[in-house]
DNA sequence: CTTAGCACTCTCTATTATCGACTGCCTATT
DNA sequence: AATAGGCAGTCGATAATAGAGAGTGCTAAG
């Protein structure tokens, strides 16, 4: 590819992003100062490369999936930040008394206004959280409500409905035990750690005592899988103009919002902004989803942008850029 | 109105909402065993009533707003639920071991899956509750987190930033404080004693106590306001064929159900079963709202059954008056 | 009070025509 | 060999037209 093929294919990508609108040769013969005619031989070189596609025989060129994936990758020039977007996020992280998930949440609203996508934010229970506090406080003569308290302070409560009444004796026994045994350890570890040094002690007392151990292994179980979603903006990628028609598709993608499992799977494992595109993600294929990973402190997660394939990625790119370091420094 | 007037009327709004389609004189005359000449003229005064609408000139009749209104406080009979309905929810609430607010999510789901409607939850932080411990545990520094157990089980946190170090003595001097005179109060009333009780004593001491008094009083009132939502099924009520075309009208109430002020506003807040059809909710016109409270042992709340006006009102009622006994029976 | 009959209205679908925006390709030019 | 002018051809979008079908309203008669 030429440079003047690369410069094609920019404007087209940039121009269709902003208007939505499939791009005509005519329409960038200014631009590259030369005739229309000679534009279209070019286009139609890029469609064979498979950077381009036509929505019918003559209608302009809209970028193909790969015409994305190759803008994002070697044309796109990140975009500085304007002050407006700035300004509205500084006021998130210049917020001393915010604690972490506060502003991820109200940073999550304001990016999702700011873009017109949705945006997702998978708090992990974090493996490098370590306990600090176990406590099981009875309701009821079968209602216990557990409370551990990690490191970082993070809170996880659950209530436990035991068949037959436990004295608060042996409660405190389990308790003392599972306490003495396991603070400081690291969550994701504490139920091996449960299992094989304590558990072989409380096998030696009352049958009770086992359920409610078990009960509790159940519940440090799910804490350390079970990941805690924030959604913000569900209806924002509905003003987008390719679903101003296409019924089916809002109907598909509200339902997928709406579906732990798909949105679970927008995890992301690797460092840095990555960004996925149409097939590339596993989620729907007329979105584009821009993510990254962060870790503050500790506390590890994933921002997802989930926005229409045609969306400002050299924007959306430094905002969740902005928003990884503004949230890392936390 | 006559017997039979009523009965056109109940003909007319069940086979609606069977089929969402106007409903023709001609396909009542087996039935009514009458002329549809006859029927029309019926329907004409129906109409003039203000109970049936026409979509234009020459088609066949839909019940209006006041026609469903007419039918469900004078005509519906609550229809006993079926074996499979009953089925699914027994699952939930045979379950002895789980807890209300999982009852209630679960049940929710099923509700939602079985009417084709979306079902919320907006359970209040019951004033009902009463404090029963108060804990504060430092994590860092200038980070703690606040925890309150009620004797109903509910256990809320948060996290506080504090500007500048307090000491643990200190802490402990402030939560002993409050522990000392608000355990055993009612949720709602315990910001008044914390202002009348306790903060005369807290003026005597360091100013640091006094904010750290200061962020907890707001953090009860949060929880005494802040009502915790749950909604499930939001995409189930594009399935309806009133929603298949207009786009206009998807968006606008998948929007609604991502703002919480709205949601929030459908609290109830009388006994019983409640509809609220069409323009009777402050929601959207163009959706009925069932609702009922519930009070389960103190811990109230409201079931609501979002769906299009043209629901299945007989065997909605019995589902939400099901799930009300059995929530309270728990 | 009921009903048969008929004119009328409106939706829905299909057909056709036209306009406008493009492209593709052939050919001439530099 | 790259560029550009010119022109035919394709397709979408819009509008106009026609006919069928489903209903109603109204009138007049039983």
């Amino acid at each position: 590819m030429n440079n003047r093929q690369v410069e094609i294919l920019k404007l087209i990508v940039e121009e269709y992003i902003k208007t939505a609108k499939p791009v005509s040769s005519k329409s960038l013969e200014q631009t590259l100062n030369c005739s229309s005619a000679t534009i279209r031989n070019e286009m139609s070189y890029l469609e064979e490369l498979g950077y381009l596609e036509k929505t019918h025989t003559s209608s302009g060129r809209v970028p193909s999936e790969s015409g994305y994936r190759y803008y994002v990758d070697n044309i796109m020039v990140p975009k500085e930040l304007t002050g407006n977007d700035i300004l509205k996020l500084q006021s998130i992280f210049k917020n001393q008394s915010l604690v972490l998930s506060d502003a991820i949440e109200k940073s999550l609203e304001i990016v999702s206004d700011l873009t017109s996508c949705t945006l997702v934010a998978l708090g992990s229970s974090s493996k490098e959280n370590c306990l600090s506090k176990v406590e099981v406080i009875p309701i009821t003569d079968t209602n216990l409500v557990a409370i551990i308290v990690t490191d970082k302070g993070h809170v996880e409560n659950r209530n436990f409905v035991i068949d037959e009444g436990i004295s608060p004796l042996e409660i405190k026994q389990t308790v003392d035990l599972i306490n003495k045994h396991v603070i400081g350890t690291p969550l994701d570890e504490v139920n091996a750690k449960l299992e094989f040094e304590v558990k072989p002690i409380i096998s030696d007392n009352v049958n009770y005592q086992r359920k409610l151990f078990d009960a509790f292994c159940n519940f440090i179980n799910d804490v350390t899988n079970d990941s805690n979603i924030k959604m913000k903006g569900r209806s924002n990628i509905l003003k987008q103009p390719e679903f101003d028609s296409d019924v089916d598709k809002i109907k598909n993608i509200i339902s997928k919002f709406d579906d732990k499992s798909f949105i679970n799977n927008i995890k992301e494992e690797e460092n840095g902004i990555k960004i996925y595109i149409g097939s590339e993600n596993k989620f729907d294929d007329d979105v584009t989803i821009v993510k990254t990973k962060y870790n503050a402190n500790g506390e590890i997660g994933t921002i997802a942008l989930i926005g229409p394939k045609r969306m400002e990625y050299d924007r959306v790119t430094m905002l969740l850029e902005y928003l990884k370091n503004n949230i890392e420094r936390m």
